[in-house]
DNA sequence: ATAGATGATGTAATCGGTTACATGACACAG
DNA sequence: CTGTGTCATGTAACCGATTACATCATCTAT
């Protein structure tokens, strides 16, 4: 920067001003400094930037172990939220258990303005939050609301409950249900709206892990049943994918013989045959408002303590496809 | 950090040398160190550190828009190479034109030790590395190497033609190719791969842009034809899977009457029904490879100006499912 | 003609680390 | 007892920007 303010023969704080746009400066002085940045392609050192201004427009992302589209889906929404509003994106995935998440957080500390944290963990998450320090940091972890946190979280225990109903209403009464990870939060609660949701009916419940390949496991599993289900809810679409796979493999009818409902209405469900009835969540959606809120929450803690701790509820959408379409219909469809 | 030296009685230079492991300090001056740390909760300030080293440990990625499955596949395999190297990932996507790619290069400048630039434009790839000036780009348009630029690359041309070659291997005749919006590299090569690969075959070309969507409407037209073809090579996985949905629709069977191969081997393609054939890219080791060799660009250029300038190409390998069967074992099995 | 306002620009302190070099304590050999 | 080497630690310059404040020139009003 020095040696762009000798060559346009003016001293440093008059680039810096022309630079920013701050203050007022001559017209030909802005030329000036603008022809020497370009002959010296000078580029502002961001460092020493962030040293002077305390801050960096930098906001953190840590993501758990996530399936394909749910996760291009959220970095295309957070994505476009950043650079709506001059940010960058620091992505960090793929973490696994809390202390992989906590080492995360530790690791972003100091080069970000905040942090969004995607954590099944509960107990990660608060400890992440914790370790954040002062650092503004927005929870979406499925898990509960705790008072003075900013979230944003999916009403998995409602999902569940709509899913269920909608089986029931569309007269299935044997309802199995592939569940994720136990400890992971969202698997947790959705296994929970599903029984809530059962009404008398018995449950059956198997075990996944939220990918593809355990839901087809689960769902060999269920056939296997002396008395065999007539709709499965799995907790996520890739399991109900899976599941839809084994049943095709097994010459059991979806949705003639079993119905079949997943959760999040990935672009995949609408693709398979029979096409997915899925609890539609906007995951992009949820990532711009993630993004916007943590940069509300970053110039609200410049300004004043006048923090946003709301915490946001989002509710799953039931769209309706094949693999739910009622044995009758269906049935008479396939004529 | 001045408040710490302070709490543990020593100078900023022993906090310094403690912090990061630098020189030699006695055990008794690091645990009181450590604990003046816990106890400040003290965290480094990034920019500072970058403003005195010169360094921040942080890559930018820049990409095109991506198809879902494409996109979280490349980016858990940088994600996964940065994390092992203890380096940030700063990642901007869906990036359309020349201007805007060049536009995110610009603003990542002085914030990244180097860059990943995947642009199907040509000319913003080359634009990007003029852009970055003396920092490290890897480019992974796709489009040809060029002297002293270190890239990786699909070998797009070649991958087309192995899949018109299957195509021609497993009895088709009439082949067509449903291609990528024209301009783009990748398109392009694998528009000409195709053509070299026809053998005297006629070449039947409707457009595309790489969507699921445009492959359905693209396929649309082909059965429109009055001779209908017997193959398609769909420049991408989500054309080939909007063209199986549109053939299933018109009733058209396949492989029976119209073999379809796809390029990239997303997750989605082994999960269609038919299952998909396709030139498999083992995508994630393609941005873990990426990241590694940026790594080394990063730091051969802080020792020496021994720069790696490798152009490495990355060959898709066939892998043969349903959809191509061979038209009579098609029917056989079918029986 | 001169005080005072206005507007452009320069000076220098500052942000929070890193690190070359200086200093001081201590042990040991001669 | 003194000279020398070793090891732990402190001092202060420096990285490259921002910005409060000082300065200076020019213009206006009286």
């Amino acid at each position: 920067m020095r040696d762009v303010a000798e060559r346009a023969q003016v001293s440093v704080a008059s680039v810096s001003r022309v630079l920013n746009g701050l203050g007022v400066t001559s017209d030909a002085t802005r030329q000036r400094v603008l022809d020497a940045v370009e002959d010296l392609r000078y580029v502002p050192h961001f460092g020493a930037r962030s040293l002077s201004t305390s801050k960096n427009d930098t906001i953190g992302v840590i993501l758990p172990d996530l399936f394909g589209e749910f996760f291009s889906e959220l970095i295309r929404g957070m994505d476009l939220a950043a650079r709506a509003h001059g940010k960058h994106l620091i992505v960090s995935s793929s973490h696994d258990g809390a202390d992989d998440t906590l080492a995360a957080v530790r690791s972003m500390r100091g080069r970000v303005d905040g942090m969004i944290v995607l954590s099944p963990h509960l107990g990660a998450a608060n400890l992440a939050s914790e370790f954040a320090g002062r650092m503004p940091v927005l929870l979406m972890n499925g898990g509960t609301a705790e008072a003075g946190r900013a979230a944003i979280m999916i009403d998995n225990h409602g999902g569940a409950v709509g899913a269920v109903e909608h089986l029931i209403a569309t007269g299935r009464r044997r309802i199995a249900h592939i569940r994720g990870a136990a400890g992971n939060i969202e698997a947790d609660t959705r296994a929970a709206g599903y029984a809530a949701a059962l009404d008398g009916h018995a449950p059956i419940i198997v075990e996944g892990d939220f990918s593809q390949a355990s839901g087809h496991r689960a769902a060999t599993q269920l056939l296997a049943m002396p008395e065999r289900p007539d709709a499965v809810f799995a907790a996520n679409d890739m399991m109900a994918v899976g599941a839809l796979l084994a049943f095709q493999e097994a010459g059991v009818r979806c949705p003639e013989d079993i119905a079949v409902v997943g959760f999040d209405d990935v672009p995949i469900a609408a693709l398979m045959r029979p096409a997915l009835t899925t609890m539609r969540v906007n995951i992009a959606e949820i990532g711009r408002r993630g993004v916007e809120r943590l940069i509300g929450l970053v110039q609200a803690g410049q300004h004043a303590d006048a923090q946003d701790t709301a915490c946001e509820i989002v509710r799953p959408i039931l769209v309706e496809r094949q693999s739910t379409a009622a044995a009758s219909s269906a049935r008479f469809n396939k004529g």
